[in-house]
DNA sequence: TCGTAATCGAGACGGTACGTCTAGTCTTAGG
DNA sequence: CCTAAGACTAGACGTACCGTCTCGATTACGA
């Protein structure tokens, strides 16, 4: 008789303008100015909606902006067999997203979401901040096996400086990293995982 | 007759109070459950005592935070001449820093005020990442006048990768940063800044 | 094939336990306070099934405390030719209803209803109100045919004088009315009944 | 240095307009669906102004209307000699004014706060209910000194026949006592209470 | 030694948003 | 067609803070 499936089931329909708006509402007023309020308003959904299905207005933030509408790569990098070149593709996508003001909102917005809540900080981590690091290690662990990277090196180390100086610079609001900039980054940290040439 | 200095002149007892009870209370609840109110209320102050002198919660946050309480050293580098061990004293005071819990926590109510309020941003510039960013750049550029960096590296890349990689992890509520890992760290980084050698 | 008696029947069990469990309620918390959610949280029934059957909140709580709840007489009174008895029977019945804390609450539900709903003030009229009235009124009338009661007197004004002293007093919350003060109350209206005396 | 007068003092317009907007509002939509947000906003205030002064909804209805916007007696009655004609002119007082529609709500939803809570009951008795029926009661006994009424009459369950009849059939939604049945009443009331004639 | 002026703590003000509760409707699966 | 369950939109609840605005009470300086 009971099923655990009784009752009406949940509509599609209202999660998804629930998530439309609030990632609307955090490029237009940031975290701190968005409201619940104003998020069930725009999606045109009763509150108790939004807190049925979720807990703080940070996990709804984080889930948000992660589900969908921050469009950074988190899938494995190409493996060309040319390192700087696969890193190269992923660095300049990851700095033409962050150039842009709205995704440097979301990213900012996820931020404050993390700096906020724990909860919401372990859903940023799980969806998109340790894939991501996942991957470029992935790539970089590919190229010790070939040779082009030498084995001693700390490859966390070196996953961490990549996207932590970009990250850094959008959450400081300096400006944009500049292709010149993205490119001394990683010759800088290629450099470091070279092996020893001509020893 | 208009000097700019009549009337009661303000007493400096409430402004250290409010600063006292600010950094107090981001330690307890964090930058987004810390409220105007609850500052004056623990700071024994009314509340136009602290409108009067910050413009917004996010001013003072950064303000309160980086004014005495938020140890990181903005100062200029030692030089000893060896680039490994000066970088490593920076950097282990800085991994330190960020170990401990409280300092952490008003990192993160940094970053959340930035994110939230773009003066606050230009606060944390002005008074923190920009001489940190500063400091470590002019380091690398001592080294560079004495052969122990190559001239062409990218050497605010170099910075940012550093500094970038260590609040990455403090934002994002991974395990603290080790002190291996903050070794190797500087090793890719300063490996990749290293002269060629044997060419 | 169509009848008029397609589907399931109503359960006759569900209607009794919704008005079990409004009575319940309306004595535990009150009109006000009262919800149709709890009411059908507490009577094991879907929402749907209350609204399927009764209007509104008013009408419920008047057909719950008026059918079996509240046990006031609205039947003819006895007429043993004595009518200071009869009357005074009829008075103590209600006397000792209203004296009891829950039925004066269900009472006062009622009076609640009817100020908040004409429907449901209707119903107080047509199943409790007017009856009784009715029933006073009736042995009054008889009471003047036999000469015990003067015949220009204004038997409707003296009937709203009884039940109207009583329930005032259970709506503005004042002590309960003492087997003294009924008597007291009895003997001013009979008094102002009687033919003239002596004349 | 505490002296109970510091801060801000209230505003006296601020009280003025929610009690206005509250009798308003009663008049309008009646007690159960007056909301304090309407009330806040009718009278131009903060929700936070009303649950300042006022601890619920019964009592600030309770207050609003006993205020200078329920204009019934509670002064002492004339006194010329005549207590039918004093009685009189009272009980025309109270007909007319509970014949006027507006009025009429305003009793009803003041029933409905007392029903719903004590403290606003408590208000209605100090306020009004005490002081009428103290003043009939004294009317009355200053007719026992002069020989007009019958001393062992009982006065205040007189006093409760003649108010209580009349605020009855408002609460009942009855139509509203006539000239004639007012007269009725006071007639029943008045032989009631008269001392024996002609024995 | 006075004003005049800016400060202080306190706290009321008009508001916005919170997170919860309930109203009344609708949609499912199942007697 | 009825039932229990429970999601839906809507909106009021009472609380917490926002940033502004009086208050009376302190301090200073210049007249």
């Amino acid at each position: 008789m009971v099923d655990g499936r009784r009752g009406r089931p949940r509509d599609p329909r209202s999660h998804e303008a629930i998530v439309q708006a609030t990632c609307e509402l955090l490029g237009e007023v940031g975290y701190e100015r968005m409201s619940i309020e104003a998020v069930a308003s725009r999606a045109g959904v009763g509150k108790q909606t939004v807190y049925r299905w979720w807990p703080s207005k940070g996990v709804l933030v984080a889930e948000a902006v992660l589900t969908g509408h921050l469009r950074l790569r988190t899938a494995p990098l190409d493996d060309t067999g040319d390192l700087r070149s696969d890193l190269g593709v992923w660095l300049d996508e990851l700095t033409a997203a962050l150039s842009d003001d709205r995704t440097a909102s979301l990213v900012r917005a996820t931020a404050a979401a993390a700096a906020d809540d724990e909860h919401a900080a372990a859903q940023l981590y799980e969806r998109f901040t340790g894939p991501a690091h996942q991957a470029v290690v992935a790539r970089l662990t590919a190229a010790v096996a070939v040779g082009h990277v030498r084995p001693d090196a700390d490859l966390a180390a070196a996953a961490d400086a990549l996207t932590g100086a970009l990250v850094y610079r959008v959450l400081t609001r300096q400006d944009a990293v500049t292709p010149q900039r993205s490119r001394g980054l990683l010759d800088v940290v290629l450099s470091g995982l070279a092996p020893e040439r001509g020893v």
